[in-house]
DNA sequence: TCCTTGTTGCGAGTGATTCGCAAGTGATTG
DNA sequence: CAATCACTTGCGAATCACTCGCAACAAGGA
């Protein structure tokens, strides 16, 4: 958080109240929040945040690399620390979605990038499909 | 194509010109288009079939299982015949896009039904990643 | 304290898609 | 062949998720 903040500034950006009430709702969140939700957040408790700024502040967070927002399917995009980053798994039937450890994805990046020269990153997109209950 | 109208004729629909038109250009398309791309292909052959038409027969289809939709980045959608779909690699660097034969998502299909219950279907969004040029 | 420059609130604009509605048209019926 | 009627269409307006323009504001170094 004030790591964060030292970034910001050592960019020539500025520690300004928004950007802090922002970072503390990033870092406070269990899961993955869309803008509005973000600024709903935020707005408990500097009321008058608006969200065209939510979406300034995480668009300069993830140039900083602070920040990632994730797909998860045809509603609004889902924004989270970068550290916390993972894949998912969205079932068409329920809506469920399933965190995916990384490591599932080995097998898949080596053949990539063996058999396409293809680096994958697969934590942009979610992965549809059916889970468990829904066959 | 005779057999798509007859099947759409079977669940009460009617074989339009429109519908026609807008089959026949995804029949001739080599690779899929957004909804705008295919509206302006059919309006080439009947000028005043209207944007909303194109989509609300591509809705019908994909209803029908005849067509797909697919994310692959940013923009819009992109609709192709159900029988052609495949998965795809998005390079972030450069925009590229890579078709992904099925076969490299077994292992992962595999793990993700083993683990965690779940049937993956990777076709629906794309995957992003670098390619080979962009390191 | 002043000044520069990054930031913000607010409203308007954009891109992609969806909707409402009245007019039009396939297909079944008589 | 009509007549009928549910399905479709064209058209414009609405919606959703952002993105921009701009004038007022406010960090933070000088
Ligand atoms: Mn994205
Ligand atoms: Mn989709
Ligand atoms: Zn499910
Ligand atoms: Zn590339």
């Amino acid at each position: 958080m004030d790591d964060v903040l030292a970034l910001v500034r050592a960019r020539g950006g500025r520690a300004t109240v928004s950007r802090r009430v922002i970072l503390e709702e990033l870092f406070e969140a269990e899961d993955h929040l869309s803008a509005e939700a973000l600024a709903e957040a935020v707005q408990a408790h500097a009321p008058d945040v608006h969200l065209s700024t939510v979406y300034r502040n995480l668009e300069d967070l993830q140039r900083l690399g602070i920040v990632v927002h994730t797909h998860l399917g045809h509603g609004p995009a889902t924004y989270q620390l970068a550290s916390l980053a993972h894949a998912h798994f969205i079932c068409e039937g329920c809506g469920a979605a399933i965190e995916a450890p990384d490591e599932l994805f080995r097998g898949l990046a080596r053949m990539a990038k063996n058999r396409l020269g293809f680096s994958i990153d697969p934590r942009h997109f979610a992965i549809l499909g059916r889970c468990a209950d829904c066959v």
